[in-house]
DNA sequence: ATGACACGCCGAGCGTGA
């Protein structure tokens, strides 16, 4: 994208259940694109008509009641693929890989994972390798490339509470942050890191316990790019407003600004 | 040490989340 953009990234954990509060919030922001996790939803069912109506395209990838993502930007993407470009393609509907005004992004939601030792955890770390694959095959570090989304894993030990009590625990186990590492090493950059290197900046808070109001969280919400559009990168704001509306996601808005 | 919320699943607990 050769013009300015406005770029938000938000699990909204179920459209569903977060309509009301995820447009007033594009009403209010209006960011040029909208990359949503966990729409929990088939696509047949998204509330299309309401974004429309606040003047997006919309690109769903979702299934029945889990996961799914959904991109929304005000100009119609050149480009649409959904899930991997080699089968087998996303099965659970976490990819959606989108070129808008000459920039691609990806949007993601990373397997969680579960627990270390589960099939669940080999998925998700074969799944970043297949990204990271997919990234050598198809595109390139010297030119405009955003991934962003959950990658439910927590960077480094700013990005949570307790490292400590995180040992053998998916979001911060030496896997996870190899499997990551090799994705950023394809020529990424964590753009919220530009701007902003205190610990305790999250981005998700456990419903449990009060944790937003402790401000017990992990920042997985994350915004990657390639070296041309780090530069133009001029903010990243966790905002955490969101969450004290009525039946907040558990995850807050991510916003980054591109000059 | 544990549990603590919430979503969506054809209707009740359950799988899943992080």
């Amino acid at each position: 994208m050769t013009a300015p953009f406005t770029l938000l990234t938000w699990n909204i954990n179920g459209i569903r259940a977060r309509l009301d509060g995820v447009l007033t919030y594009l009403a209010e922001r209006e960011p040029d694109v909208v990359c949503l996790q966990e729409i929990k939803c088939e696509e047949k069912v998204f509330p299309r008509v309401p974004f429309m109506e606040l003047g997006y395209q919309l690109q769903l990838h979702g299934s029945k009641g889990y996961a799914g993502v959904a991109t929304l930007s005000k100009q119609k993407p050149s480009e649409v693929i959904k899930g991997f470009r080699e089968a087998p393609l996303d099965s659970h509907c976490r990819i959606l890989n989108t070129v808008i005004g000459g920039v691609r992004i990806y949007n993601l939601y990373v397997p969680n994972g579960t627990a270390l030792g589960t099939e669940a955890f080999t998925y998700k770390l074969q799944w970043l390798e297949r990204l990271r694959q997919e990234l050598d095959a198809s595109a390139r570090a010297d030119e405009p490339l955003l991934l962003c989304g959950d990658f439910n894993i927590a960077p480094d030990a700013r990005d949570l509470v307790d490292p400590a009590s995180m040992v053998g625990c998916t979001h911060f186990s030496p896997e996870e942050h190899a499997a990551l590492a090799k994705l950023q090493a394809f020529g990424l950059r964590d753009c919220f890191r530009k701007f902003n290197e205190e610990a305790g900046q999250f981005t998700w808070f456990d419903y449990r316990a009060g944790a937003f109001r402790k401000n017990q969280g992990m920042r997985i919400d994350l915004v990657y790019a390639t070296a041309p559009l780090y530069e133009r990168c001029v903010e990243v704001v966790h905002d955490a407003t969101p969450r004290s509306e009525e039946s907040p996601s558990d995850h807050i808005p991510v916003l980054a600004k591109f000059s």
